[in-house]
DNA sequence: TGACCGCCTTGATGTGCATCAAGTTAGCAG
DNA sequence: CTGCTAACTTGATGCACATCAAGGCGGTCA
């Protein structure tokens, strides 16, 4: 078996090139993505199944509410927001996609998305159609369980956030999002403590029912009270305890 | 083949014979239960791995929050409620379920169960091992597919959720849920004007992220516009496009 | 370099719902 | 029936956050 290098001027007959030799079996989130849990043997055949396009840029849809459904996507790398437009034109952020994480899955009801998903910034996606995952499930008893789990912890982690909005004051729920945040990146092996906010003040506010003016004050609170340091979009958690504890989650 | 029917006498023998007779097959439930779209072959082998138990009464837990998972659970007759317990002492009631419905499903992500389960009256339940719903599951693909369909619809409901309690006003609140439950019971072939509330007042304030007090003022406020009769737990909608328009949700 | 624009911050004021308080009604046991 | 309790209603007051308004900051394009 030979592997085909990336070299000068295949760009003309390979589109997306860049990346072509990424796949599940190398890519170093396949220990939090969907291959959780599968043997080598079965990634292969997941990796099969797998199509990866050309990164979408900042502020392109990965698709919009109503859109038929026909995939759900991982996130390899940028970060993208999932939201609802309300009829009154408004808008409703309902979740944060980063790395490693799936997203998609709303639609598998209707076999429509129920929500529009768009970039923050540069992101590249995997995508997985839909028929070719449950033909596989079918086959793959780990793979079918690691699935439900996922949908399973959409729903849980929705719960929360319908907890948080609807017990929790502006600084717990502001909180609430700087520590989900930071554990995500800790997943990744990031740094849990410094951070960039891909999301605009105002997409943070919409997504936890606040107004920007809010968020920003929140910020402005929790600096003053040394918990965290702001800086534009730059995050740094000075004293972890004290914002746990400001959340008021426990958990 | 011979049918079994029942008869005095077969108590002794046979804990719970009042509806030992009860199946998947002659449920009336079972064109938007679990069975929906599947063969009456299908039926008949998910019929087989679902266990009836004796009802529960009012106030009985189906389940509790952190018990370990190992079914979900079909709702055959009353309504019970779920909910998570705050680490400081609150609750937050995450779904009421009807007849038809299936609870439960957002044990499957930990293997135990995120949040607790109670019956606001006496309820008839059909228990579902979830281990012999994959083994199923991946015999059947209409079975798997319409799992997984359950699963995104308990995510798009709650994203539901989570956008009234970001951006809806009480009256939108309260009038999103009386549509809610009209449907519900249309669904089920019930009157969609006339019903009875199973839950409290503050059941559905708490729901809602809303206080006792509220409710009670909304409604009354509803009544007065003749929108709404209410006489404690029964409601009567008078003015559906009112009350449609009062949610001000479109869909 | 300056002008524009999106994004964020800060302050002043307003309001929808929570909170506090005091009945009223329904269900139930005796 | 009488008394008890839980559930609900209604009113008065307060507050957290929305709204309105103005200004600061950083990036970008001519």
């Amino acid at each position: 078996m030979t592997i085909h290098i990336a070299q000068q001027g295949d760009a003309a007959v390979k589109p997306c090139n860049h990346d072509y030799q990424v796949n599940c079996g190398n890519c170093r989130l396949n220990g939090i993505c969907l291959p959780l849990a599968l043997e080598s043997d079965d990634i292969q055949q997941l990796d099969d199944i797998i199509q990866r396009s050309k990164p979408l840029q900042k502020n392109q849809h990965l698709y919009r509410e109503g859109d038929h459904f026909q995939s759900v996507f991982a996130v390899r790398s940028g970060t993208l927001k999932a939201y609802k437009t309300t009829d009154d034109g408004r808008e409703q952020v309902t979740g944060f996609y980063f790395p490693g994480e799936i997203l998609g899955m709303d639609g598998i009801s209707n076999n429509a998305h129920a929500s529009s998903a768009k970039a923050l910034e540069t992101a590249a996606i995997c995508e997985i159609p839909f028929v070719s995952l449950e033909r596989l499930s079918a086959l793959m008893p780990n793979l079918q369980r690691h699935f439900f789990q996922l949908m399973s912890r959409e729903i849980t982690e929705d719960q929360q956030l319908i907890t948080l909005l609807s017990k929790n004051s502006a600084d717990e729920r502001v909180a609430a999002l700087m520590l989900s945040i930071s554990g995500r990146n800790a997943r990744r092996k990031l740094s849990a403590t410094q951070f960039r906010l891909p999301m605009s003040r105002v997409d943070i506010g919409n997504y936890l029912g606040l107004t920007v003016e809010t968020v920003s004050r929140v910020f402005s609170r929790m600096q003053k009270m040394a918990v965290l340091r702001v800086d534009n979009k730059e995050i740094e958690i000075l004293d972890p305890a004290g914002l746990r504890s400001m959340a008021n989650l426990g958990s």
